[in-house]
DNA sequence: TTGCGTGCAAAGGTTTTGCATGGCA
DNA sequence: TGCCATGCAAAACCTTTGCACGCAA
């Protein structure tokens, strides 16, 4: 039977708070002592393991280790973009994304988990600056 | 002006035989030591670095670390499945995939490096045995 | 009171870096 | 000969683990 605890409460509203964006266990540990409500990173870690067991964040595996976004909507068509030459990473939604899983499944037997899709490319902006660098 | 060394040629044609598969620096290193030609992991990592900046290998993040994979084709429809339960890495060639990539880039602006598609979910024998245990 | 959750510190693993040496051109 | 590439070891880094303690129920 799970307790609950003042340091899973300021994990979970410090992650909440990030709704649209994405943040590092070491962020996390970072954000919530300088609020003043120091959690020491196992205990963070150990969180978030338990809040992706049960579905209420996303860990995504980047080239500088793994971030954790919040989750309460529906995720079907949801998916991120990280740029490849800025870092940013983008959170969009696309309607052909389901169909695709769709198809994958059916065709390669495969199901999709639609929370952990990230994909790697150019935002506009670099995009925009390579072009500018070229024709300089 | 690049030297070629003994070195270089040997981390390439390592991951060149491992074609349709995908190695971890340090299974390469593993791999270099077992066949007599061994390479200390620096130079294994300085190495993957420059072919992957010459476009000659993917690197792939995953839960466990980065892995890499010899890339000689077009990839446009190539993408990864990672099995979240088993771990295993498939290759999966999927004719959705360019349309989607054109979809994203005219719709959001955002260019898809096709390399690096890598999705998660189950794979048809995990699912299986998921099914299976649900019964029981 | 019971035992889960926490914090600290240490361990674990992967990847990077500094520096002296070796080897290609 | 000049200089890049290598190897070693140490460092850096993120994440996990062990264990004693604190605190929720």
């Amino acid at each position: 039977m799970p307790y609950h605890t003042r340091q899973q409460q300021a994990v979970l509203s410090c992650i909440e708070s990030h709704r649209d964006g994405h943040v590092t266990a070491l962020e996390l540990a970072e954000e919530l002592r300088a609020k003043g409500v120091a959690v020491g990173v196992a205990t963070i870690y150990r969180q978030l393991d338990k809040l992706e067991a049960q579905g209420r964040v996303h860990k995504i595996n980047t080239e500088e280790g793994a971030c954790y976004q919040y989750c309460d909507h529906a995720v079907g068509n949801c998916f991120l973009l990280k740029c490849e030459r800025c870092g940013r990473i983008l959170h969009l939604d696309c309607a052909q994304l389901s169909p695709l899983y769709r198809h994958i499944q059916e065709e390669h037997h495969f199901i999709i988990n639609p929370r952990k899709t990230l994909l790697y490319g150019l935002c506009q902006t670099c995009a925009r600056e390579d072009t500018a660098h070229e024709k300089s």
